[in-house]
DNA sequence: TCTACTATGTATAAAGA
DNA sequence: TTCTTTATACATAGTAG
């Protein structure tokens, strides 16, 4: 039981690679929220499963418009 | 030292505000970078702190064009 | 504001049902 | 596979420098 240090690389078994994303997405989206509240700003959370394809979206109160042009941007921090 | 339970509202103190923003906003992109690489996906999170003012983004390797497309729509799960 | 510390709250990997 | 449980890893509030 517990839990083992967890390697930073894909999940190589499909099922466990689903199971670590549906728990991790949960916690994602709680955690955006709780900054969002607390912080008083807007966010948004979009993940891709596949190229091109949504899997999730998550936002605060409002999205603003110029959210389009951020994305136009190709960037990684 | 140690730490109280957290209430879900807003942070009045502005300055304490800021300190909460900044610690959150580090673990969030790290949770985020985590989840794209054990799960291999793409991900993008965009913070707001002001209306129209982006504060942060980040994304897995690539982001994918139709990511615009996503926010236009003005969804809140 | 930034770093460091550390007690404590929270997230979650494994396992069991 | 989906929901619980539980041990443990991880995040972070409050404080100090």
């Amino acid at each position: 039981m517990g839990r083992k240090k967890v390697e930073m690389k894909r999940i190589e078994n499909k099922s466990s690679r689903q199971v670590t994303f549906s728990k991790r997405r949960s916690g994602l989206i709680k955690k955006a929220r709780e900054i969002s509240v607390l912080c008083d700003l807007q966010i948004a959370l979009v993940v891709f499963s596949a190229p091109g394809r949504l899997n999730e979206f998550c936002a605060g109160d409002r999205l603003y418009k110029d959210s389009k042009a951020v994305l136009e941007q190709n960037c990684c921090q």
